[in-house]
RNA sequence: GGCGUCGUGGCCAAGUGGUAAGGCAAGGGUCUGCAAAACCCUCACCACGGGUUCAAAUCCCGUCGACGCCUCCA
């Protein structure tokens, strides 16, 4: 039984879905107006691997990831830019797209825009105006009336008294109350605007994932997902629109990643303390970002620096370690011990589904997968064969699999693999004369090419590295 | 000020009542011409102060501190 941490209730809870082996997952995007960084990487992978995991369960994912295309900063964005809003926020929504694949998160089912929602984001506004859950402005806004939903503030844990004794809370004087919030703002002159009931305008930021969730995954869903910067106010007014619309319980689970932080902060756009996924894979690998991401619990802040990565980094190596093929002179294993490397990976398989099925404990399961890895570089070192290593190694590939984990060797050219193999050959006839000092000269010249060398008895093995 | 999450070894990080997983780093060892890789060994009384209990990192109260949200934000 896989357990899942709901915000809702701040409790682990037993994931029952909607329907039998049936997920509906929605997961908001990121607003497309310049490029994404490791923040929303994290958040990316921390659903992918979701995704992933329920689909090894048995599931069938339906996973829907939006891109907020329409909005304040993009049209900013745009003007000064002297771009059109739509052209810009979709060159932003392909150079994601990349940055995903880059990352190994595999594409969501379906990816809705909010300018390609807009009948069905008007109607929705209606239906909410129809049950007075929402207002038209004299301005031509559009508001949501928060007192009319009587359990707002269920999922951030907030009550409309105690935001409205916080300072920071403006009152519009066209709001009814200082908590409503815009479903639909009036164009200012020369603004992108669609035409609706209320005059020329836009959608507010929250009613279009409430529409396109409708859109796509019906009226009620069983997992919802985001950072949790997005619990408050974001989706506790998806929570509120959806609810007040449908009359039903909107998503089961809400289940939120924590933040990345880079020196001691959140990584955010308004802050400016930004790496960019593009910089961030001009140096590290998919891989090293997904490891740094399944170190730690999804829920707690993410420390993104120089010695985290190195750590990632190294953990992956050997984690990668497991993988090598056997040693050429091989004289194979005892039966028992053959026996016993094929329990370990069962046993593996057993701790690493029992810990990602307590709210995805990825730590947990890294654990469980480093007790194969020293089970099989002990059956390597002890002389098994490749056919004897071959299962727990295809263990070992499932589950990291499952994680979006490449592990993929670093690999050269073929004229400096050819290079690399004259140099080798050159150190080893030096070795046998025992000329210790041109065959070190020759290892570090290979090192210096990215080559590291191992000798064993059974000779000289190379990788890049 | 309000709401929420949290404070575990040099670093990252599991563990939520019975005397602290794992990874990285570090030190020692096996192997090696020397290395490297792999393997073996060593390395914490869990922010602080009270309390509950036969027993607490784990429950309760308090203090201090960190981070997030309350404004756009993955």
């Amino acid at each position: 039984m896989i357990r899942l941490y709901n915000t809702l209730t701040r409790k682990k809870e037993d994931f029952v879905t909607l329907e039998p082996n049936r997920v509906k997952l929605y997961v908001c995007g990121v607003t497309v107006y310049n490029d994404a960084h490791v923040g929303h990487a994290m958040s990316a992978i921390v659903f992918d691997i979701v995704r992933r995991y329920l689909e090894y369960r048995g599931y069938e994912v339906k996973h829907v990831m939006n891109y907020t295309d329409v909005d304040d900063k993009i049209i900013n964005r745009a003007n000064a830019l002297g771009e059109d809003p739509l052209k810009l926020s979709q060159r932003y929504i392909e150079d994601y797209a990349k940055n995903l694949a880059d990352l190994n998160v595999l594409p969501a089912t379906s990816n809705p825009q909010v300018s390609k929602t807009m009948p069905l984001i008007i109607k929705f506004i209606e239906g909410l105006i129809e049950k007075e859950h929402a207002y038209p402005a004299p301005n031509g806004d559009v508001y949501f009336r928060v007192v009319s939903d009587e359990d707002y503030g269920k999922l951030s844990g907030r009550k409309l008294e105690d935001m409205q004794a916080g300072a920071r809370v403006e009152v519009g004087e066209m709001k009814q109350h200082p908590m409503d919030f815009a479903l639909w703002k009036a164009a200012k002159p020369g603004e992108i605007s669609w035409d609706s009931p209320w005059g020329k305008g836009r959608p507010g930021w929250h009613i279009e994932c409430s529409a396109m969730n409708l859109a796509e995954l019906g009226e009620q869903i069983d997992i919802h997902g985001g950072g949790n910067d997005l619990i408050f106010p974001h989706h506790e007014n998806e929570i509120a629109q959806t609810e007040s619309y449908t009359g039903k319980q909107f998503a089961r689970y809400w289940i939120h990643n924590g933040m990345l932080q880079l020196g001691g902060e959140k990584m955010s756009k308004s802050l400016g303390n930004i790496i960019s996924i593009h910089d961030f894979l001009k140096t590290r690998s998919a891989d090293v970002m997904r490891m740094l991401v399944l170190m730690g619990s999804y829920r707690a802040p993410l420390i993104f620096n120089d010695e985290t990565q190195d750590a990632a980094e190294k953990s992956l190596d050997r984690v990668k370690s497991a993988l090598r093929p056997a040693s050429p002179s091989a004289s194979g294993l005892a039966a028992g011990a053959a026996a016993e490397l094929a329990a370990q990976a069962e046993s593996t398989k057993q701790a690493f589904i029992a810990a990602m099925d307590d709210d995805f404990n990825s730590p947990l399961a890294l654990a469980a997968l480093y007790e194969l890895v020293k089970a099989i570089n002990t059956a390597r070192d002890n002389g098994a064969n490749d056919d004897q290593l071959a299962p727990a190694q295809n263990a070992l590939r499932e589950l990291t699999g499952v994680f979006g984990l490449q592990l993929k060797e670093k690999t050269g050219s073929s004229e400096a693999e050819a290079q690399v193999k004259a140099l080798i050959a050159e150190r080893n006839e030096a070795r046998k004369q025992k000329n210790w000092a041109r065959s070190d000269e020759l290892r570090d010249q290979l090192k210096a090419l990215g080559v590291a060398i191992e000798d064993s008895k059974d000779g000289t093995t190379w990788r890049w590295s």
